[in-house]
DNA sequence: TATCTTATGTCTTATAGTAGACATAAGACG
DNA sequence: CGTCTTATGTCTACTATAAGACATAAGATA
């Protein structure tokens, strides 16, 4: 039975509700098979089409991942799949190159305004802050300053991050069960300031991209603002427009 | 009847071909509607669903557009609905503001190496090459430098430019017949040389965001290079990491 | 007997087809 | 001019068949 207007939503849809709902409950672990398409249609007393679609869907958005003949699994960022779709540098020559994540600092400190409310926590809730670099070919391209809600991510310390390896989304994900679905974007070109400069090995002064990033996880919420700068001397931000 | 291997593309991807080569033809304009999924169906001997699945992929690429109750129309560059799709430009403050393009020059060249390569054309066939300003709330905000392969875009004048409202890409549309449906841009920071600065009222040396992109009809034929100097005093570039 | 190869069954998703519901626009009719 | 009807099109839901992946059993071979 579908449920009528004023707020109609197909069945297909409601569905995609109830899964998202599993799959934010935990239900099924990041890189696990869920349940085939005929058990769900049977769970939701739906056709298997039916769920098809809401699945349809839930891969477009990068939340499920089909494989053919094996079954639909749920998205993880240790999939080095994933791993691209959150960096977009790419090197001015061609090619991929290692990257590594070098932590340099974490520190706890109190929510100020900007960080409260774009966190959606309240002013002077406990935050943690990461400070760390970030280098292709062993040579450092970004500055990263990482503010997350102490809440969410108690526990997380300098030496935990030193000890993960594989990106930091991944490491969230497995050690404090927050999985990121979507992120935003704001790119802005900076001079560089003195310490940064040190750290980038870029003359002060020289332009930078500011790279500011909220990222959401289940119900657009925002569990992570992060501002980067990027040395663009041997990278850029790679973007495609489809 | 499906094509077998080596080379297996099911049925509903072969349609979507033929949709494809169709639209490249031009037997449908851009805002007009293409015939009914029933009347595809029948034209290319498939049943309607399979002329849906071809349709959805293309309306997920932007290529065509479905108004429900009124029918799928070609995606065209004139419909406010795809005018953000290319210019990632949001104030700092939010909202939305007026733009204006401002053409300054036009000029023909000879392809060099670069420009060859980019535009996939040969060294030294014909080029065009538009330098242009893009104003929001009458504030400068981009210098646009763009290379057109001078052969599709035989009798671009400055005029022609000064002449023509709405985006490029819709004039491009209507009066070249060649329609952008993809781009790839790379960004960079550089320093604002004396003459951006002066166009943009920055200080020489400021930090300016360089978007270069190149953009590509059907068949990832490029069509257009242009760079862009952005400055980010009052708006910045902004991504969306679905 | 031990091992390798081949067949087979069963799981999955992918693909194709059908029918009814619903939205919209345009003409018929008072 | 307003209301009803009809035509046209997409949207939604369901069903059926095909094909890939994989485990396991049966057979061949040494």
């Amino acid at each position: 039975m579908v449920q009528e207007s004023p707020t109609f939503s197909p069945l297909y849809r409601q569905i995609k509700g109830l899964i998202l709902q599993a799959l934010e409950a935990g239900e099924w672990r990041p890189g696990e098979a869920i349940p085939s398409e005929t058990e769900l249609a049977a769970r939701f007393s739906v056709s298997q089409g039916t769920v098809r679609k809401a699945i349809d869907e839930m891969a477009a958005d990068n939340l499920l991942l089909r494989r053919q003949g094996k079954g639909t699994f749920v998205a993880s960022h240790s999939d080095p799949r994933a791993f691209f779709r959150f960096l977009r540098l790419v090197p001015l020559a061609g090619g991929i190159e290692p990257s590594t994540s070098v932590p340099l600092e974490c520190w706890r400190a109190k929510a100020g305004q900007e960080a409260a409310r774009t966190l959606g926590i309240k002013l002077g809730d406990p935050i943690i802050i990461v400070r760390r670099l970030l280098q292709f070919s062993s040579k450092p391209v970004v500055v990263d300053e990482i503010y997350l809600p102490g809440e969410t991510f108690a526990g997380l310390s300098l030496d935990v991050l030193k000890d993960s390896h594989g990106s930091l989304y991944s490491l969230f994900e497995s050690r404090f069960g927050v999985r990121m679905i979507r992120a935003e974007e704001r790119i802005r070109a900076v001079a560089a300031d003195r310490a940064t400069a040190e750290l980038l090995r870029v003359a002060e002064g020289s332009p930078l991209l500011s790279v500011e990033r909220v990222s959401y996880t289940y119900g657009d919420k925002p569990v992570e603002w992060r501002r980067g700068l990027y040395s663009t001397a041997d990278h850029c931000y790679y973007n495609d427009l489809g």
